[in-house]
DNA sequence: GCCGTTTTCGGCCCGACTGTTTTCAGTCG
C-alpha cells in the first residue's frame, strides 16, 4: 500500500462516517490524517510498518494503529466493515455538486439510491422531489449537476494520471527490447484533462513488449491484446493504449498519435500539396523525403520549424512554423520563484520555514507567501494582526537568507461587492497581493465581472488569482466576461495568475493568446498547500506553453533583483 | 478522533446562501 492509498482510505472512511451522521470532528480527524499522510516529508509507509509514528501532529493513537495495519497487511478491517454497510457507487454521489452527506443518506435510506444513475432516475421520476427537504428547485439543480458530471465522466485531470505516465514510461524504457518510448495523445500535448493515455514505443520484438505492458501492476484489466497493440485499464477506469512500431516508423507514429486530429489533418494536407501522403508509418509518394529519424525531420521536410507538442491544436501553429514565427516557449527551468503559496498560518500543511526550504531545494530564488484572508473562515484565513505578525516573521527570516528571499503577500478575498478583505493601509505593507474570489460564485455575469474589475482597479492588487474559479471535472467556471477582465488587467497593469494546481489550471490556456496580445503578463503559481504542492509548477508550465507563452510573458522567470520592480510597478503607476 | 493539559474531557472554524419552511437544515467555501 502506498501513502496515497492509505490517505485515500482515510478520506473514504471520513465520507462514510459523514453518511452515518458521526461526530463531524471525527470525520475531520480522518481528513486531517489523510492530509498528513499525503504531505509527509519522508517514507510514511516504512514508518507505519515499523510502528514509528509517535509525535506526528494529526495522527493520534487510533490513526497510527490503522496506518500500521494498512502498511503491514495491505488492508484495514475497520474500513472493510464500514464499506460493507453501503453500496460501492455511493462514493460517486459525493461528486455531485449540491449533494452532501445528509441528502445522500436520505436518498439511500428512503429510496435506495446507490449510484449517480439511481439518483438521476429518482430525480426524473419525481420520487426525489417528495422527500422531506427536497423541492422542485433542488431536483432541478441536481439534474444540472448530474448533466455536468456525465459530460465529464470519462475525464481525468492530468495531475491525477502523471504518476501512471511516469511509471509506464519508465517500465517501457527499461525493457530490453525497447528503443524509444513516449506518451502521446492529449497528455503529451499538455491538455488539462485526458480521456485516455496513448503510449508508443519502438521495438524489433513487439510481442514481448506487449506482454510486459499488459502485465504491469497498475493495470487491472486487459481490453484487447494483439501483436503490436494493446489496451488496458487501471483500477480507476483509465484506459491506456500501447502501440509498438519499428524504429523507422517511430517518428511518423509519434506525430500521428500525438495529434491533435485537427493538427494532423492540416499536416497531411500540407503533405498532399507536395505530392506526398503522410500516415502513421511513413511519408509516401513521388521522391518522398528520406533521412527521417525524429519529428523534427518530418517538420523540416514539410518546410516547417519544429512545432512543440503543446502547440499542435491547429490554432495557427502551422502557419507560424512556416514563417519561423513560433514563440520560444517558457520552460520549467526558466522559473526563478513563484507566488501564491500557503502555510500552516491558514490552510497549508507546511510551515513558513518548511516552504522556504522546499523552494530552495527546487532551486528557486524566491517564494511568495499568500495565505488566505479573514473572510475565508473555512481556510483559517488570517486577521489583520496575524498577517502583520507574518509580515514581521518573513522580514526576520529574510535577514538570514543568502541569495534567497521570501515575499510577504496575501491571497485577499474579493468580497461580493468587489471590495477587498483588508483595507489599503494593510495591503500597502505587503510586497504583493493576490486577489481571488472564494464565495458568492453564482452572481450574474455582469455583476461578477464588475466585482472582479473593481478589485483589479485597486492599485495594491498585484495579480488576480484563479480567474474563473473552475475545478476541473467537478465545477464549471463562474459566469464572468474574461475578455473584459483581460482588458481591465491590461489597462491597470495587473498580472493574471496562471494557477498551476492540476485542479484549476486557471486562467485556461485558451485565453492566453488574447491576454498576451493585450500585453497582460502572468505569474505561474502552484497555489501550494504543502511542500509537494510546489511541484505543481510543472502543470502550470504545460498550460503556459499551450497558451503560446514565452519566458518574457511570465514574471516569475525574472531573477531576484528584477522581480521586485515588477511587483511595485502598478503601485508606482497609480501614484504617478 | 485529535489535542492539550487546569491529566481527563471539553473544544474542535464560521458566515453566506439556498431552498424549504414558517424558523431552519444542508451545502459550500
Amino acid at each position: 500500500m502506498t501513502a496515497q492509498d492509505m490517505a485515500e482510505t482515510f478520506r473514504r472512511i471520513a465520507l462514510l462516517l459523514e453518511l452515518k451522521g458521526e461526530n463531524p470532528f471525527k470525520t475531520r480527524a480522518y481528513n486531517t490524517g489523510a492530509d498528513v499522510v499525503e504531505s509527509f516529508p519522508g517514507d510514511i509507509v516504512e514508518r507505519a510498518k515499523a510502528n514509528d509514528l509517535k509525535g506526528i501532529k494529526g495522527l493520534g493513537d487510533a490513526l497510527q494503529d490503522k496506518l500500521h495495519e494498512m502498511a503491514t497487511t495491505g488492508r484495514l478491517e475497520f474500513y472493510e466493515k464500514l464499506k460493507a454497510e453501503f453500496p460501492e457507487g455511493i462514493f460517486g454521489l459525493f461528486d455531485i455538486s449540491g449533494l452532501g452527506p445528509k441528502k445522500i443518506a436520505a436518498l439511500h435510506k428512503e429510496l435506495g439510491v446507490a449510484s449517480v444513475a439511481d439518483l438521476k432516475r429518482v430525480c426524473e421520476s419525481g420520487e426525489a422531489g417528495k422527500l422531506s427537504g427536497f423541492g422542485a428547485k433542488t431536483v432541478e439543480k441536481l439534474l444540472e449537476s448530474i448533466a455536468f458530471h456525465e459530460a465529464h465522466a470519462s475525464e481525468f485531470r492530468a495531475g491525477d494520471v502523471a504518476v501512471i505516465v511516469e511509471q509506464v514510461l519508465e517500465a517501457l524504457r527499461d525493457h530490453p527490447n525497447v528503443g524509444r518510448a513516449e506518451v502521446c495523445g492529449s497528455y503529451r500535448r499538455g491538455k488539462e484533462v485526458v480521456h485516455d493515455l496513448d503510449f508508443l514505443c519502438a521495438s524489433k520484438e513487439p510481442q514481448s513488449v506487449i506482454e510486459a505492458f499488459v502485465a504491469l501492476p497498475m493495470f487491472v484489466q486487459t481490453l484487447s491484446q494483439g501483436g503490436t497493440k494493446a489496451s488496458v485499464r487501471t483500477k480507476d477506469g483509465l484506459q491506456c493504449d500501447l502501440r509498438v512500431v519499428s524504429n523507422a516508423e517511430y517518428p511518423f507514429a509519434l506525430v500521428y498519435f500525438t495529434g491533435s486530429k485537427e493538427h494532423n489533418v492540416a499536416l497531411r494536407q500540407r503533405c498532399l500539396d507536395r505530392g506526398w501522403s503522410l500516415n502513421e508509418y511513413a511519408i509516401t509518394g513521388e521522391n518522398p523525403p528520406t533521412n527521417i529519424h525524429d519529428e523534427r525531420d518530418i517538420h523540416r521536410a514539410l518546410g516547417l520549424e519544429f512545432i512543440e507538442p503543446e502547440l499542435r491544436e491547429n490554432h495557427g501553429e502551422i502557419e507560424a512554423a512556416e514563417h519561423n514565427k513560433l514563440p520560444r516557449l517558457v520552460e520549467l527551468a526558466n522559473l526563478r520563484g513563484t507566488f501564491h503559496n500557503h502555510t500552516t498560518a491558514s490552510d497549508g500543511a507546511a510551515t513558513l520555514a518548511q516552504m522556504a526550504e522546499a523552494a530552495q531545494d527546487l532551486g528557486l530564488q524566491y517564494l511568495g507567501i499568500a495565505d488566505h484572508s479573514k473572510s475565508s473562515f473555512q481556510a483559517n484565513g488570517l486577521h489583520e494582526d496575524r498577517l502583520r505578525k507574518q509580515i514581521a516573521e518573513i522580514k526576520a527570516m529574510n535577514a538570514d537568507f543568502d541569495g534567497f528571499r521570501l515575499f510577504a503577500g496575501s491571497e485577499v478575498d474579493i468580497l461580493k461587492d468587489g471590495s477587498l478583505d483588508f483595507d489599503d493601509d494593510l495591503l500597502a505593507e505587503l510586497d504583493y497581493v493576490v486577489a481571488s474570489v472564494h464565495n458568492v460564485m453564482n452572481l450574474p455575469e455582469a455583476e461578477m465581472t464588475a466585482r472582479i474589475i473593481k478589485a483589479i482597479e485597486n492599485p495594491h492588487v498585484t495579480m488576480l488569482g484563479h480567474a474563473t474559479g473552475r475545478l476541473l471535472c467537478q465545477r464549471p467556471s463562474y459566469a464572468v466576461n474574461i475578455p473584459a477582465i483581460i482588458d481591465a488587467a491590461a489597462a491597470t497593469g495587473t498580472i493574471i495568475e496562471l494557477n498551476a494546481s492540476p485542479w484549476r489550471l486557471d486562467l485556461d490556456w485558451r485565453w492566453w493568446k488574447l491576454a498576451k496580445e493585450k500585453g497582460v503578463k502572468t505569474s505561474i503559481n502552484p497555489d501550494a498547500h504543502s511542500v509537494r504542492g510546489l511541484q505543481d509548477l510543472y502543470f502550470g508550465i504545460r498550460s503556459a506553453r499551450k497558451g503560446w507563452l514565452t519566458r518574457e510573458d511570465v514574471i516569475n522567470t525574472l531573477p531576484l533583483g528584477e522581480i521586485e520592480k515588477v511587483l511595485q510597478r502598478k503601485r508606482q503607476l497609480t501614484r504617478a
